[in-house]
DNA sequence: CATGAATGAGTGTTCATTCAT
DNA sequence: AATGAATGAACACTCATTCAT
């Protein structure tokens, strides 16, 4: 029950937004009251935390994974990761859009929590930036905390347009945004 | 006092979010009454229309002054756009992050009102890195859609996390962005 | 500029009922300003007021003209005073429909004056029941008390069904009430 | 409590109107708070739409059980009708009111339902004063539709003067109208 | 586990009225 | 004679939350 409202939520939240969607909306869809929401969760904020966690987590975790691997080099890796985060919104595409847009309604200790998270994805970005860098695989004169904020832009920003069953194959979408980071646009005249 | 209605509800928006702030808070800080809102503007949502329109309507002139401009070439011009719409959000900042976020808010025709102009945003960069694609400043086997949802990535989403008055500058962060969109970060062995 | 407010305050008082008829609506089909409404009328109802005045003196005074003329008979100034009533829904409709409807939103104070009024409209009926009763033309065993209840009945209600354009003429209606009230419906076996 | 609040809501509606009757009103007198009503009833309408029900139905019920004792002669069946309408008026004398002034706040489609429930009452009234004029009941030149109205006029005006617990008895009315009705009050000489 | 009745604070909106100009 | 800005009290309605059963 606990799983099938945070689905059902998740659902709703994405299409009528966080606010807009009221517990009564959420039970009424599940056919059980509202005692039965509260008996799982003790508040409408704490469902959308459980919401965040639980995706936060997962993709850090994959992200760790990624890092780990000492068979890959950084470009790989920084290929992998855009790669994770582009199919999450093919894979998980609602809750990454609720993910994106209801922070805000978290509480500020619980944003905090999430916050924390969020840059941790960014930090292990900006580390295997600077590897790239020092190993020669990346220009060296590169800020790697704004290149960070350039490929997270790419793909979190993806969520805002990007259609998973529309023209374009998310495997395509992520080799042409890996093209574009890796190599730019403009034509090189040697 | 309709400028100052307006002044305030993007700030208080853009602190608390659209849903979050109420009228009464809105006039509270204005230290007027909730008719004195209903004077001006018809229903919270057309409030919301017209921060909406004020934004996009001179985005999208600005733009169209730098289309339009024959002696720039299309490198120029993409990089141009680039800082124009970084800049703004330096510069109207909080108007940008409502503009960014709260169009969800607004009635199904309002929202078709504005996306019909931020697409015509959209297809002028499009149509920009065609040009210079046919004409060799660009690499020839580019995607110009998905390009341009690209650059407008890095733009927009910019929002979330650059702060005009923190350590980068603005000036700075377009450069950087368009070393990395021209040339990308990948170190060339040639 | 008062005559013409009361008249499209008529005209939308019968359309949507008073209270929902705000004075924005009745100065914005006339092209003029709330100013305007209040410095001819002291207020809402007062307007209304000078509505149920005008309707009901005017009638009262119609009505005392009938009830004068010393060569009718009874039943001939029942059948004028039912002629007279029934007219008025076609001539003044709107007005009536008002007068009928929306006496409830005048003041205690107010609706004494009217309701006086038309007390002695019915009083002028009875009274004309009573000379009949008296010299013949009426059956002697009547309560002329309950006998006005019912032509005020016939006439009052007509309003809520009786369209003046529609397939029936009011003279043809007034022939009508006044035979059954005179002759009754049922067939005279003697 | 949803017994309560209709009956508390017939009796504030009737003496100061639907829509000078605030929810607050109406919640205040059964010490409740809004929440409670809202919980009953989905709006202030669907309120009104529910006393309009439970009038109309009960009474049309009423209506057709007269009308299909084939004991009775036609003048029984007008006479038994006239006595349902006048005495609901004692009996539920504030619906009665409700229902006759309120049905304009309504929306157009239930105020179709309804009206199409108070046609059938008249409908079956004139066929009932069809039937009477073909058997020689009643005068065989009667304009059965409009001798309906007179019915109706009589015995729906009446909610706006009888007083039942006056000094006339509603038997007395009855009688008197049903006299009216039937016979007339002009003196026959023969 | 789950229900359903009830709460109470809050929301956007309306509107008759006032008043300086 | 008329305007237009402003008021403030009221209104219908919403909703997260509580709690006895």
């Amino acid at each position: 029950m606990k799983k099938k409202i945070t689905e059902k939520s998740i659902e709703l939240f994405e299409k009528k937004g966080f606010t807009q969607t009221s517990i009564q909306d959420i039970v009424d869809e599940l056919e059980v009251t509202k005692g039965t929401f509260y008996y799982y969760f003790s508040s409408k904020e704490q469902l959308l935390m459980a919401i965040h966690l639980e995706y936060i987590d997962d993709l850090l975790e994959r992200q760790e994974k990624i890092m780990k691997d000492e068979r890959k080099s950084s470009v790989e890796k920084i290929r992998n990761v855009i790669a994770l985060l582009i199919n999450d919104i093919k894979d998980k595409g609602p809750s990454g859009r609720v993910f994106f847009r209801e922070i805000r309604h978290l509480s500020n200790h619980n944003i905090g929590i999430i916050k924390k998270k969020r840059n941790q994805i960014r930090l292990n970005i900006e580390k295997v930036i600077r590897t790239g860098m020092d190993n020669g695989e990346l220009r060296p004169n590169l800020k790697p905390d704004i290149i960070t904020f350039a490929i997270l832009s790419l793909t979190n920003y993806s969520y805002q347009w990007f259609k998973p069953n529309g023209e374009i194959h998310s495997d395509e979408l992520v080799q042409i945004y890996a093209d574009v980071i890796f190599n730019g646009i403009m034509e090189k005249n040697d």
